[in-house]
DNA sequence: CGCGGGTTTGATGATGCTCAAGCCCGGTGG
DNA sequence: CCACCGGGCTTGAGCATCATCAAACCCGCG
């Protein structure tokens, strides 16, 4: 259950058996469906969650009824509503299940107790903030640069294994392009090879 | 010099007058002109610089030659390259004065010496970085999910501040349109009042 | 006074959206 | 085991939005 999760902690702060024992402590194991919640929109959300297995996203949902990707989440990657998990305001984002997935979770007490009785993980966590901020940043200045054509390439090459395991219309609105416009986008590029 | 600096984060922590006076040894006071670099893209970033005074961009330049806005900074932000900076790997950004200015410039090994003597300074800036994430994560959803009217629209509203004080080519940029578009769009919402 | 950067305006064209229909395929129930 | 449903992907036609290129204008500054 928490294989996944010590291999990638182990890839930013060494952890001793003990350390990783007592962090044990601090999760709450969850199973979650495909399709089904992990959060919705206006409630608080009170857990950050680790994937150990299967696929997650978040995403908002605009007056007209659309739906934009804000994050996907597979093994070994966090997911939450950063404000509103740190804030404890009502979540801006919905949080669901791409594919059946085991998580787990991690309450804000828990969150700052472990911070405190494990200082490598406050490392560890500033590490993720940091490299957050600068993914966040890549892909908005992508999105403001580049055409859907070249937004999509650059997807593909930075990161293949996305491009393998979501659906097509979901990449797309993670773009911030139409299914039809990515779905010619594709037929295009086969066609040129 | 220090003015802008102490109010701010004392709207966060608040301090001491000894630990204000711990924190001014921690800086390096610098005053740039305007179209002057602070940091050039390939350097690596070995500051980060609060705005006293003045006004400041960072952007990166695309390979036909196009500015991409990143982040501006007039008094009382802080401007990075924070990936650049906490890796002193080479920067990704260009940073230069949009207008006069006076930073109060920190080191990477004068941040980490401020954080581990000043608490204080460690949750101020963790609380820096969320707000960051959090900013980011809006620009982001908007810059996906909205028409250019809308988006200037709901750029007026959120930072009315920023639509008066910089030059509008820029805040073109900031936006991901090109100045024309922007100068119709402001043409035709003066139009219909 | 003249230069130059920034803004405006116009004409044209490319890019990507919308709406509509058909197709493909995996899952479900008879 | 087959028929049928539904979701996702594809395709097409027409249209809106926005970019590009070019020219004119405005204004502050040297």
């Amino acid at each position: 259950m928490f294989d996944v999760f010590f291999t990638h902690v182990n890839e930013k702060v060494s952890l001793t058996i003990a350390e990783q024992e007592q962090l044990k402590t601090f999760f709450l194991p969850k199973k979650l469906r495909k399709k089904q919640y992990l959060l919705q929109e206006d409630d608080v959300c009170r857990y950050m969650a680790f994937v150990e297995k299967g696929l997650l996203r978040s995403y908002n949902v605009d007056d007209r009824g659309n739906e934009h990707m804000l994050q996907f989440a597979w093994e070994g990657w966090w997911i939450a509503d950063t404000y509103s998990f740190l804030s404890e305001e009502p979540a801006a984002y919905n949080i669901d299940a791409i594919e059946d997935a085991e998580l787990l979770l991690l309450s804000l007490p828990q969150f700052e107790e472990m911070t405190l009785q494990i200082p490598k993980m406050e490392r560890y966590f500033r590490i993720l903030f940091q490299n957050n901020i600068i993914a966040k940043e890549r892909r908005l200045i992508s999105s403001i640069t580049y055409s859907a054509e070249e937004k999509y390439l650059r997807l593909s090459a930075s990161n293949p294994e996305l491009v393998q395991r979501i659906p097509q219309h979901l990449i797309a609105s993670y773009l911030g392009i139409t299914p039809e416009t990515l779905s010619r986008i594709r037929k295009n590029l086969l066609h040129r090879q």
